[in-house]
RNA sequence: GGUUCCAUAGCUCAGUUGGAUAGAGCAACGGUUUUCUAAACCGUCGGUCGCAGGUUCGAAUCCUGCUGGGACUACCA
């Protein structure tokens, strides 16, 4: 509505002899219980126009219904101006976005993105706080895409280090050989299984020290599973063939394990990383940074940052031994991740536990000079509560994925045989019908939330099929796709300019917002922008689709037509917008 | 202790440059189907926007303090 800001400067120049900037107008919706589609908020100018709101604003609404073909009536309301948009302006708007391919989506802008999400510990199988990551760094993948940009999304495998040592000790002390195959257990469960052993028998040795006298903190330091685990991490570090031919094995069954779970929430990635070959990185850049002065050796040899300037502490970046720590291997993995995708923006999606880490991690990227810190983000998301509280791993309250998804799945094809609706679908289109929906609600159940902020999931309260829902959206869909069937045709040509009623200018409006949408999501990083909009766009279609026949033979041909036309794109902004949240919709349910 | 994020209806959430009487869904109650899919539509009920000040013509939104909750603050990742 950009003429309409330029219009109204025009206005105040010409009404009141004032300079304005384009910021200085205020433009919102008009709310839906006033006569209108624009308001102007004119409080502003009462300071120059030296009247009365109210006069303010019939002023400026006569001078923009004389000197705009597009305002075709207004209204005054305590001081706020609504103004009426001609429907041909509507009917055009809708004309253009038809002809439009791939309506949404904007032209690609030349950049690139990297997109680093789902980042696994390959100890342990995939919970829901990593369901809610997945899909956030695929969607957000799909939104930038959308928004022109070039996307890369990347996997970072933590797949060494003293946890997974953990597993692979208890693994090779109680597990008897114990394999996917021979139990059945899916890899990456089998694995964690002995992770959690571990941790049974590693606390039964403290407790058993504590009991000789010993103090907790030497009891954890003296266990002999945890030296054993240690060694067996510096043989790992030394190429001991034995502990890596089991490394590799374990892995192996965990990997198999990801790319099924991986595969059913539907998200890829266009390269993985592997801690094991990262993790020795970074030590270049720590003499980099010695040699700019941006670190400093302790007398211990061990270097570290001072960031107290920026409000920080001082922060260890090579340990004492000449070794790594996260922050070394971040900065080599950066510099790395950079040299291979040479990328203007570089996403990182981590939860808000590491906001510290990010922000020393980009601090320093930036003092060395980095070309590649300015366009770095982390896209911190708030962890998934349960009723019972935070979710922990060793005490076995997590939710897991993969139950988590048949759970849903088995949920939708409960709720769907009870409407009495697929009866006439074969046993391939159930099931695939039954994973839409199931994941549809659980991924929109995830996404619509804020990613900033922590969210509630209650397990046990299946996740709803009715109102602010996947299924919802996925419903309106399908019966755009039936009427259209039914409509026995694909060409939708109606005649030139015609009164619109509210129903469908308020879809025509919908509609129209759907690009800025795409930016503004891309622009946030948030899949919630796209699932609250679709829900008010299906709503909107909903209400249509009630109160308007389109294919009952008292319609005329233009209306039926115009009417089939609002359905397609509709139908197809939502089969986009769904994608880019990574939900698929069924063309029947 | 320090840093930081959060607090909106019984529950889950919207509310992005400060704008009208703070909105949805669920739950509860009521209505709509011989008519293109009722996973829908319409209505009723439900609020001291954590509390107290401040800035402003105007504050859920900005500032300060307080209360309550989370996270971080390791030579862990």
């Amino acid at each position: 509505m950009e003429f309409i800001v330029q219009k109204t400067i025009e206005a105040v120049k010409v009404l009141f002899d004032q300079n304005i900037e384009a910021s200085a107008v205020t433009l919102q919706e008009t709310r839906k219980e006033f006569e209108g589609d624009i308001t102007i908020v004119v409080f502003p100018f009462t300071r120059f126009s030296k009247t009365s709101p109210d006069a303010t604003a019939t002023a400026i609404g006569a001078y923009l219904i004389n000197h705009v073909t597009e305002v075709a009536d207004f209204n005054v309301i305590k001081g706020f101006l609504n103004l009426v948009i001609a429907d041909s302006y509507w009917v055009n708007r809708f004309k253009i976005a038809c002809n439009t391919p791939n309506f949404g989506f904007a032209q690609p802008n030349g950049q690139k993105v990297m997109v680093e999400y789902s980042s696994p510990n390959t100890n342990k199988p995939l919970h829901l706080g990593h369901v809610r990551n997945n899909l956030l760094g695929y969607s957000v993948a799909e939104i930038l895409k959308g928004a022109g940009y070039d996307v890369a999304k990347v996997n970072l495998v933590n797949d060494r280090g003293i946890h997974i040592c953990k597993s692979m000790l208890a693994w090779k002390k109680f597990g008897n050989g114990e394999t996917p195959a021979s139990s059945g257990l899916k890899g990456d469960h089998l694995v964690g299984k002995y992770y959690v052993i571990f941790d049974k028998e590693y606390k039964k040795e403290i407790d058993a020290l504590k009991a000789t006298g010993v103090a907790e903190d030497d009891a954890k330091k003296q266990a002999p599973l945890m030296i054993e685990a240690q060694l067996m991490l510096k043989k790992w570090e030394e190429g001991d063939k034995e502990v890596i031919d089991l490394w590799k094995m374990m892995n192996g069954w965990v990997y198999e394990g990801f790319d099924e779970t991986y595969k059913k929430l539907g998200v890829n990635f266009d390269k993985y990383y592997y801690e094991s070959n990262t993790y020795l990185l970074g030590k270049e850049i720590i003499e980099e940074g010695l040699q700019k002065g941006v670190f400093f050796r302790k007398p211990d040899s061990s270097v570290w940052i001072d960031l107290t300037e920026d409000g920080l502490d001082q922060k260890l970046v090579l340990r004492s031994d000449g070794t790594s720590v996260y922050m070394t291997q971040d900065m080599g993995t950066a510099q790395l991740k950079y040299g291979d995708f040479k990328m203007d923006k570089s996403v990182y999606v981590v939860g808000n536990e590491q906001d510290y880490h990010f922000k020393v991690l980009f601090l320093i990227l930036n003092k060395l000079g980095k070309e590649f810190a300015k366009g770095s983000y982390h896209l911190s998301y708030g962890m998934v509560d349960l009723p019972s509280g935070k979710m922990k791993s060793r005490e076995g309250t997590v939710v897991d994925a993969d139950d988590l998804i048949q759970e849903m799945i088995d949920t939708s094809r409960e709720y769907t045989e009870a409407l009495g609706k697929v009866d006439d679908f074969n046993d391939q289109e159930k099931v695939e019908l039954f994973r839409k929906i199931g994941l549809g609600a659980l991924k929109y159940h995830i996404l619509k939330v804020d990613p900033k902020k922590r969210m509630m999931f209650d397990p046990s309260e299946s996740i709803d099929f009715q109102g602010h829902t996947g299924p919802f959206i996925q419903y309106s869909y399908a019966r755009i796709q039936s009427v259209l069937r039914k409509s026995g045709s694909s060409d939708f040509t109606y005649g030139e300019v015609f009164p619109l009623n509210k129903d469908e200018r308020e879809l025509i409006q919908q509609l129209d917002k759907f690009p800025s949408v795409i930016i503004d999501a891309a622009d946030n990083y948030s899949p919630a922008v796209i699932g609250n909009y679709l829900y008010e766009l299906a709503k909107a279609y909903n209400k249509f689709y009630h109160d308007n026949p389109i294919l009952k033979p008292e319609i005329s041909q233009h209306d039926r037509n115009f009417r089939l036309q609002l359905s397609k794109l509709t139908g197809d902004v939502i089969k986009r917008g769904m994608g880019l949240m990574g939900i698929e919709v069924p063309e029947r349910m």
